[in-house]
Parts: C-alpha cells; structure tokens; sequence
DNA sequence: CGGATTTGACCAGCGC
DNA sequence: GCGCTGGTCAAATCCG
C-alpha cells in the first residue's frame, strides 16, 4: 500500500510574529497540529481502505470473468446445490436467472436487531416466523435508488443465534454508499471519469482530503465502513466457492475480524 | 411531519 | 378443495 503522504501548510495565523509571547496562540497552534496530524492519519486510512477496496473489486472481476469461463466451457458443472438449497423452494430456472447469495455474518447473540450492515441502504417491508427458524425472518428492499430490484432475507441461524443468515436476491442497479460517496466527491467530471478506469488508482490529495471530509460527517461512518469492506470480502469468498473444484458444501463463516466496534 | 418500522391481513404456490 | 407456508401489502405506530 501506498500511502498518500500530505504535508498541509496551514499558515493559519499570517500576523503572527515568530516569538509566542501569547499563549492562547500556542494553545492554538498546538491544538492544529493535532488536529493536522489526525487528519493525515485519517488520510492514511482512507488511502488504505481505498485501496483494498480497488483491488478486492479486481479480485472479483477476475473471479467473476474465471466463473464465466468455466460455465460456458463443454465441462459445465452441476447448479450449485448450496445455493439451490438456501434459496427456500425457488425453482431452479428462478435460481439461474436471479444472482442469490448467502452471507453468513457473526453478531451479537444478545442482538436483536438482524441488521446486517452491507454498505447498503435497507428497508424493511415484513417479518415473518417461519416453520423450520423459531427465530423471525425479516425481509428488506434496496431503499437506495427507486426502482433497485435487490432483496434481502436476514434470519439468525439455527445451529447457532450468534450468526445470521443473509440472502440476497437480484443486482443492485446503482453504486453502494462508500461508492456514490467517492464519486459524489468528483467536481471534474473528466477526472472523476478517468480515476474510475484506473483499477488501483493513486489518490490524489484533493480526492483523499475531501473524502475525508465527506466521510466524517457521517457518525456511523465507521461501522459502515467495516460493513462494506466485509460485504465486499463475503463477496469474493462467496464467488471463491461458487467456483469448479470448491463446491461450496462448507459453507464459509464469514467474521468481520479486526473491525469490533 | 415525513420517513422508517411493525404487524396483522392477504395472496399465491404447493402438497395432500 | 383445503390447509399450510412463505412472501408481500398496507394501515398503524414510532421516532428523529
């Protein structure tokens, strides 16, 4: 990883002569370079996030062009028969056509809620106690964008409470949060274009400092971030399984490590 | 007050 | 046809 090192030159306090008789004035200064030094920390971070971002999306082209391949080869493997089995009685031509997932995501046991935070914005329309789950499978609609044709079912396990399944169904029609949040930054459009082509772009400056900014008036930000980063890994390790040769009959549990809020 | 959530009602598919 | 089940709707309620 590349770290985008940025030395600001405030010059916060032009009248200022270079004797610090006043200490207010030292407090000040003080207080900026803190302030200077957190924001190059939270610059480092973007930096770094940004880039595991570009490559796990290179990752899942390639596994998705990989997957493609090996479907269309004379060697075309059975439909996955996990996914048929999580996909709860849907026909198998339903199955083909609409792109389902199953994440399995490690939660609190004492946590209620069945919020799993994917870097999506949800919104739940019905809960309902089926037969093989005492537990209450709540189901959500995409609330992003009108017209986004993406489900999710999330129901906690049976096997074990601490974990809860979320299935997705369809394909998102637009970019999630961390995503429109980068690209709503791009005042150029020309740049903003030629920074998507690039798969693992260097951020410039400006681009880091004002996603920084963007990004920290957002309170939940942090645990968005670690959602989406997660989703974004389930998603490669999901298209892993799916692959010839890993029939997916371990189903991953997949644990947001190191991201413990 | 508007958007999100809750929850009972309703509908469709399936097996008997 | 009937009952069971999963999925969706929509009115009521909650909450910021």
């Amino acid at each position: 990883m590349v770290a985008t090192s940025v030395t600001i030159d405030l010059n916060l306090n032009p009248l200022s002569t270079t004797d610090h008789d006043n200490p207010v004035d030292d407090d000040i200064v003080l207080d900026l370079n803190k302030k200077s030094k957190e924001n190059k920390k939270l610059k480092e971070l973007l930096t770094f996030v940004w880039d595991n971002y570009n490559s796990l999306q290179t990752d899942v082209k390639k596994l998705l062009q990989e997957k493609e391949e090996s479907e269309s080869s004379p060697k075309k493997r059975k439909f996955d028969d996990t996914v048929q089995q999580s996909s709860w009685k849907m026909p198998k031509e339903d199955l083909r056509s609409s792109g389902i997932k199953r994440v399995y995501v490690k939660i609190d046991p004492s946590d209620k809620s069945l919020v799993v935070k994917d870097g999506y914005q949800w919104r739940k329309y019905g809960q309902k106690v089926t037969r093989d789950n005492p537990s209450p499978r709540a189901y959500y609609r995409c609330s992003f964008a009108p017209g986004c044709p993406v489900k999710k079912k999330v129901q906690r396990s049976v096997e074990d409470d601490g974990v809860v399944i979320a299935t997705y169904e369809g394909e998102h029609n637009h970019r999630s949060t961390m995503q429109e949040a980068a690209y709503a930054l791009g005042d150029d459009h020309e740049v903003s274009t030629n920074r998507r082509s690039n798969n693992s772009p260097k951020l410039d400056e400006v681009l880091v400092e004002q996603m920084a900014k963007y990004l920290c008036k957002d309170p939940s930000f942090t645990s968005e971030l670690a959602a989406a980063i997660f989703a974004k890994i389930s998603e490669v390790d999901f298209l892993k399984e799916s692959l010839p040769g890993s029939c997916g009959e371990n189903e991953a549990l997949h644990k947001p490590h190191g991201f413990d809020d």
